[in-house]
DNA sequence: ATATTTATGTCAATATGTTTTCAGGGCGGA
DNA sequence: TCCGCCCTGAAAACATATTGACATAAATAT
């Protein structure tokens, strides 16, 4: 009997090496099947990990045990444990902000929320998306409009003052729904609206929406995790991760999402935007003499 | 409606966003679950996966077909697949944002700069001087006043809808100057001004800064790692990392910070904060009463 | 307010996976 | 060559997972 002491933090590659020497000649076969191409072999269910290896259920099940797992399940499950900790192994690392504040304060739940909503956001871009949806907006051929909710409005004001700053014929509507009919009358086919549209979701975003569709205008809409209505009729959605320890949503990852769009239309229409940069810039610096 | 002809090279966590439209509402919540940990939330047996998901096996098994797999086994399949690719695949992804992005996609070097800004803005943050500024925010015994400049009004704006859910008596100064005298006005010892100055910084602001201080309010000043001349006179001074590969400056780590400070204060202030979200809540549900 | 549709969970059946039993067979030793 | 041991896999027994049918609950429209 091998009385083998084994931490639990040993991986089953080393189980198989240090009982090596009590496998049996089709227990060996299938401990080489193994490792050849570990773990993919021992994932599947024991029927076909078994006929994969060339050898019988039983034989599998008995070289486990001998491991010193309770039964094939638990192997199985001590593989797909291995396996995670490989993936996820960077992400946590950096869940630990390099900080004074002790690890309970507030401060550092907060980056810990904050980062990870970052990942999740960022794991759901879709990138061809991200990119069809650059190309909209910074496609000066049409108007681009810019629209938020109650919170969001500042979001959407944000996107206005740097879009404006990239392309021309941009306009914010502004969060008032009474004023939007005149802006809808102008819509025509090949225009864009960003839309910003974070729970608890507003009816009169999803009208807007619904009317600006219906006139053929582009929608790329920016919400959260749990979607907005609106999605049904965007040409193009981003979810965005926003739960953190708080009553109210996140918007960090929202305006990281924003942001990297920003930057991509700019880059989109670089000779013409650098242009207007410098041109603002002028502008400014004109300003700026008065108020001396 | 799902004639959605998806490759079949698409992850799981595409589908889920591709089909997310069809979904009912447990089988979002199953969804939320499996994301929120993903693949490891969906490796088990369609019992425990539920369970762990707080909704029942049948759920599980109608939302793995709407996605388009023939059954649990298949879908749980497909997730192995994935985490195995992703182990054998390129060694060791640097980025290692769990994307489909290239790596020299514009999304990935904007993420990374991303996460150097935030990790740099919260490392420079004093713990200290983060409660005491919370709790001078926090304070309605004075007023509070909020401003920004050109770009950061949108982030002065958005402070000023949060915080004027946790606490009475907040003021938004709106960008144009020349309305600030009357606001100045009134201000006294004891009141708080929350400033946002990113470069470049605007001789607006600090005349502004001078003129409060000047009247005793303490100043709460929020810029950037090249910090603004403001910061002489602030009481506080916070400092965001701002630099991303763009011809202008992100403010993802300024909108952390200030999230970050809303949350404090609120804290500070919870039970009067709770009881503001109530009845805000209420009025909201009112409002919207008018609209159906 | 009521009817209709849709969504959800409980339960039962069916299928699949796992373990045990057991008989045949290879191999070394006499 | 024969005996006995242990290895091995077939197959049965058992356990668990998966799916479908149905009833109830929720949402929506009338």
């Amino acid at each position: 009997m091998t009385t083998t002491p084994i931490q639990p933090t040993a991986t089953v590659r080393e189980l198989i090496r240090d009982h090596y020497g009590v496998l049996t000649q089709s227990e060996r076969k299938f401990a080489q099947a193994l490792l050849d191409s570990y773990p993919a072999a021992g994932l599947a269910s024991i029927t076909i990990v078994a006929a994969n290896a060339g050898v019988s259920t039983p034989t599998v099940a008995r070289m486990v045990q001998k491991l010193g797992f309770k039964g094939y399940p638990q192997f199985h499950q001590a593989l797909l444990k291995e396996l995670e900790a490989k993936v996820s192994g960077p992400t946590q690392r950096r869940a630990n902000w390099a900080s004074e504040a002790p690890a309970t304060h507030h401060l550092n739940r907060f980056a810990q929320a904050v980062t990870q909503n970052l990942e999740q956001t960022f794991a759901n871009i879709d990138s061809d998306g991200f990119d069809q949806a650059a190309r909209d907006l910074a496609d000066t051929s049409g108007r681009l409009y810019v629209v938020g909710g109650r919170i969001t409005r500042a979001l959407a004001d944000y996107a206005f003052t740097h879009f404006q700053a990239v392309r021309e014929r941009v306009t914010h509507m502004t969060a008032s729904s009474a004023t939007w009919p005149h802006y809808l009358l102008d819509m025509t086919e090949g225009d864009t609206l960003l839309m910003f549209d974070i729970r608890r979701y507003e009816t009169n975003l999803l009208r807007l929406a619904e009317l600006a569709t219906a006139r053929g205008v582009r929608v790329v809409l920016i919400t959260d995790q749990w979607v907005s209505p609106i999605a049904d009729l965007a040409r193009h959605t981003f979810n965005c991760w926003v739960e953190i320890p708080s009553a109210w949503d996140s918007n960090v990852s929202t305006m990281m999402l924003l942001e990297a769009l920003i930057a991509a239309a700019q880059e989109e229409r670089w000779p013409a935007t650098r242009e207007r940069y410098e041109r603002l810039d002028a502008l400014f610096n004109a300003t700026r003499l008065f108020q001396k």
